[in-house]
DNA sequence: TATTCAAATAAAAATTTATTGATTTGAATA
DNA sequence: TATTCAAATCAATAAATTTTTATTTGAATA
């Protein structure tokens, strides 16, 4: 953050009602800042949600639900091409949401139940 | 989905061992891809986890957590412009999880709870 | 061991989202 | 009621993500 900037928020700080202590209050709300910025929970969080906010990928977690499935089965539900389904499998595997194996020529894939509940956990602890 | 698309896929189910009655079950893997992607819940699954899927959005909810603030405070938390900000804060707002409000020439956000509540049912229910 | 083929990868294009700088808005107050 | 100013909006750019087309990979089998 350039001092202009800092400098700014600052004199909002000491004229917001709401503060006391205008320099202590923005020294603390930097930290806070830089602290939640370095927070590996929220890195795990956001490749979680990331994960899962596309309808596609949210879509492929549905199916899989259910039972596995082989990838051409994917590409029957989901109206997309067979590159682009390849590369949303990709992210939710990263993400460690699923888990692909082959069997005879096809790929088959199964959610990964355990690393869902961890995610989901944390989640809900970090939001209520 | 283009017919050779369509053709293209259900060749590889009919090759696929894992599947009895090619035809029929291409058929019903259409129809729940359609089903979900018309499905309401899905909808606002993503604008909840959209609105989530990003460190500064997080930050911001975390914040808000332990209190209310003013975006002045917000903006010495978060290393970033106020357009920027103000932006976040939209996204936040439009998809239920915050309300603000203006106190003086200040304006304040909370988080609305509830509804953070509600998404997280929603969110549980679909991947549990 | 040569061929086949499902699916992964790579490269490019298209689309969406985030960020910045400039301007506007509207409540507070001088 | 004119001025001030926090924050919203707008317009333009930048960055990230998704989609497409083309190619490669590697397990199965002829």
């Amino acid at each position: 953050m350039n001092i202009e900037h800092e400098e700014e928020i600052k004199a909002k700080l000491i004229k917001c009602e709401d503060v006391k202590n205008p320099d202590l209050h923005f020294k603390k709300l930097r930290e806070l800042g830089d602290r939640l910025i370095q927070d590996a929970h929220f890195e795990d969080l956001i490749t979680f949600l990331n994960a899962l906010a596309n309808m596609k990928r949210l879509m492929i977690i549905n199916i899989l639900k259910e039972k596995d499935r082989c990838v051409c089965e994917l590409e029957a539900v989901l109206d997309e091409s067979q590159p682009s389904i390849s590369h949303h499998l990709k992210i939710l595997e990263s993400a460690g949401l699923i888990r692909g194996w082959k069997k005879g020529k096809f790929t088959h894939y199964d959610i990964v139940k355990e690393h869902i509940i961890s995610y989901l956990d944390l989640l809900n602890q970090e939001l209520v």
